[in-house]
DNA sequence: TCAACTTGCTTACTTTTCGTAACTAGATGT
DNA sequence: ACATCTAGTTACGAAAAGTAAGCAAGTTGA
C-alpha cells in the first residue's frame, strides 16, 4: 500500500463499510435488535461471516451484543448511536438503488 | 448462497458499492473528471484493481471513459448521471466519518 | 438415562479476490 | 536503436470469502 491523498476518517469508514455485508447487516439493524439466526435468514450471509462481521462491528461501537439466558440462549445485535448514525448514509444508498438499478 | 429477505435492488447496490476501493474511485471521481494515474495516485489502489474497478462501473454506467489520442495518451474517467446520483450516499458516509470516526 | 433439538457460534477446507511487482503496447523524442 | 511516457495487463503468492460440518449448553421427550 502507497500513501493516501484522501482523507484518512473516510478512508476508515470505507474500509469498514466497504466489506462484502457490513451495510446490509446494518440495513437490517435498522428495523431494529434482531437475533443472529434472523439476520442470517435475512441476508446471503453465511453463519462464519456474520459472526465475523458483528465482531468487527461490536469493536468498532457499532453494534452491542446482549446476551439473554433463555432456553435456548437469546443473542439480540442492536445498533449503538454510532451505528444509528449511519442511517442517513444507508437511506441515500436505498434511494439510489430504488432509483437507479434496473 | 440462499435467498434473501431484502430488496434485491439494494444487495445489487451494495454488490457494487461494497466492493473494495469502488466508493473510494467515485468520491475521487466526485471531483470532476480524471485520468488514471490520477485516481491512482489519489488513492491507496494499485493500477491492476483499479483498472478492474474501472471497467465494471463502466460496465455499469456509473462511470465513463474518454481517450484524447495525445502525447502520451490521455485517458479521462468521469461520474455518469447514475454516477452523480451518488453524490448525496457519498456525502452521508463523509459526514458520518468526520463525525464518528476517530 | 440419554438421544434429540435448538441457538449461536467455530473449524476445516476449497474457491475467489487482492496486493505486489514486473512487463507490454503505442507514440514519440534523442 | 534506445529511452520515455501513459495506461494498462500478467503472473503469482497471500488473504478473504463460500460451504459444510461440528460443537457446547441447556431442555425436552421417551
Amino acid at each position: 500500500m502507497k500513501e493516501s491523498a484522501i482523507c484518512p476518517r473516510l478512508a476508515k469508514a470505507m474500509e469498514l463499510l466497504g466489506k462484502r455485508w457490513t451495510t446490509l447487516i446494518l440495513y437490517q439493524l435498522l428495523e431494529g435488535p434482531q437475533r443472529f439466526n434472523e439476520i442470517e435468514s435475512a441476508l446471503p450471509v453465511s453463519g462464519r461471516l456474520l459472526s465475523e462481521r458483528l465482531k468487527e462491528l461490536e469493536k468498532e461501537g457499532i453494534v452491542e451484543r446482549k446476551v439473554y439466558t433463555e432456553v435456548p440462549v437469546r443473542v439480540e445485535y442492536f445498533l449503538t448511536d454510532k451505528g444509528n448514525a449511519l442511517e442517513g448514509a444507508i437511506r441515500e444508498v436505498e434511494k439510489w438503488s430504488q432509483c437507479w438499478i434496473k
